[in-house]
DNA sequence: ATAGATGCAAATATTTTGCCGCCAG
DNA sequence: CTGGCGGCAAAATATTTGCATCTAT
C-alpha cells in the first residue's frame, strides 16, 4: 500500500519546532499589532506549551503569570491570532466535549489521529496529504489558508469489541 | 500535478445518491431501534432535505410536520445516529458561527471545501483522499471510523486581495 | 493624544441532564 | 407490559457583546 517510502505518514512525536521563542511575538509585531503584557502572556504559553490547548488550560497558565488575565482576553487573542493565520483551531471530532483547540501553526500541515477508546491524538504528515491539498487547489482553484484532517476510529490496543 | 486523471477530483454537485427515502429508517430499525412518530418524522427530513442541516434548520423543518417535537430530540436523534455511524458531524471550519452540521454518511467519504469570502461549500471526492485514509490506517493501525477533510480559503471569484 | 486593548458583567449560543409520563414493540 | 423515548424546565458549557477604563505606540 505504501510501498513508495515517500508516502509514509512520519510519526508525530515530533517537537514543535516551528514555535521557537518569540515567534508569535515577532509576528504580530512585524503586522504592526500591539503588544501588551496580557498579549505577551498568551503568547508566549502558545509558542512553548504543549499542543491542543484548550481555553480553559490557556487561561490557567496564564493566570499563573498573570492573575488578573480575563477569559474574554484570551477569547479574543485566539480570535486575533485565527484571523493572522498563525493557530489552526481544532475540535477533534469532539473527543472530549464541545471545547476547540488550538495549536501554533507551522511551515507543513498535518493530520490529526485521534483514538475513541483511549483518547490519544497522534499527529501525522504525510506526502500524500500535501499532494492532496495542492490537487484541490488546482482543481476548484482555490487559495487554501486552512487545511484540517481529522481522523477517528480505534487504535490497536482499544479495538472495538463488536466490529 | 493532476497528471493521472484518476487522482482528479471529482465534482461534489452530485445528488445524494446514497439517501434514497427510508434508509436512515430502515437502518435504524435493522438495527433494533425503536421508530417513534419524531425519529420517522428526523429520518425522512435528513434523507431528503438539503445537505449541511444544523440543529436550528432541522427543528423548523421537523416541526413543520409535528410542531410539538422537541429541541432536545433532535439532539438526541443526531446522537443515536453519529453513534450508530449514519450521519457524520461537521463544522465546516466555523464559516457561520460554532453550530455543527449533518449529513448522511454515504459509501464513500468527501472533502468539504469552503471559500470564507461567499460562504460556498463545495463537496469533493478525490482517489488521492481515499489512498490517503488507508495509508494512515495501515501505518497507525487505526481502525478508523470517521474521516473529515476541511479545505478553507478563497474562490477565484473572492481571491483575498491583499494576498 | 488616541486608536485600540482589557476587565467586568451580562447576554447569547449551544448542548446536556433530571424527571416524569407516554408509547413502540 | 415495560424499557426506551420524548417533552419540559433547568443546568451546564462555550462564546460574544456593551461599555467604561486603561495603555502601547
Amino acid at each position: 500500500m505504501s510501498a513508495n517510502p515517500a508516502n509514509r505518514v512520519s510519526s508525530g512525536e515530533r517537537i514543535n519546532i516551528t514555535s521557537e521563542p518569540g515567534r508569535l511575538e515577532q509576528e504580530l509585531s512585524r503586522r504592526g499589532k500591539r503588544l501588551t503584557r496580557q498579549r505577551r502572556t498568551l503568547l508566549r504559553i502558545i509558542d512553548t506549551a504543549p499542543r491542543h490547548l484548550n481555553v480553559e488550560v490557556l487561561l490557567r497558565l496564564a493566570r499563573r503569570a498573570d492573575p488578573r488575565l480575563n477569559r474574554v482576553t484570551v477569547y479574543r487573542t485566539l480570535d486575533l491570532l485565527k484571523r493572522e493565520g498563525l493557530v489552526d483551531e481544532l475540535d477533534l471530532l469532539h473527543l472530549r466535549g464541545h471545547q476547540h483547540y488550538y495549536e501554533t501553526r507551522g511551515p507543513r500541515d498535518h493530520i490529526h489521529v485521534a483514538c475513541f477508546g483511549c483518547g490519544k491524538v497522534r499527529e501525522v504528515e504525510s506526502e500524500l496529504f500535501d499532494r492532496l491539498k495542492q490537487q484541490i487547489e488546482g482543481d476548484c482553484d482555490m487559495q487554501i489558508t486552512v487545511a484540517r484532517m481529522e481522523i477517528g476510529g480505534y487504535c490497536s490496543r482499544c479495538r472495538r469489541p463488536g466490529l
